[in-house]
DNA sequence: TCCGTGACGCGAT
DNA sequence: CATCGCGCCACGG
């Protein structure tokens, strides 16, 4: 059977699937935060592979940690483009996080 | 099977 | 505050 899903990788990776889906407009959410929140810490780098898989999902919502922009190049700057557009201000080069950070709800506690 | 890669994170320097 | 190094996770050559 599922031999080659340890622990059930496909469905955090809906979840975190999910969770990017929630970020409210106007919002952002750190790669290490969206990974928390879908119930896996530490798997920051499968958000950026989840954002590079799936189509159609608000990925200039998501930021590194503190806010930084970490697209490099013109993708970058088309991040940080929308995220404007969309209200968010910026102190320098990163997103003013302690207004637009997004809180997600915790599963219960 | 080993090794490199990536839109990462964090502590140490 | 800028860098560096190391840990983390799954995938592909």
């Amino acid at each position: 059977m599922n031999r080659s899903s340890p622990s059930g990788t496909l469905e955090k990776r809906e979840r975190i699937i999910r969770c990017i889906r929630s970020l409210p407009h106007g919002t952002v959410a750190s790669y290490g935060a969206v990974a928390a929140a879908a119930g896996w810490p530490g798997a920051a780098r499968q958000v950026v592979r989840v954002l590079n898989q799936v189509p159609g999902l608000p990925w200039h919502r998501v930021v590194g940690a503190g806010g930084a922009i970490k697209l490099p190049g013109e993708n970058g700057a088309e991040q940080r483009f929308r995220l404007r557009m969309e209200g968010v201000t910026f102190r320098g080069a990163r997103v003013d996080m302690a207004k637009y950070e997004h809180r997600f709800l915790r599963a219960r506690r």
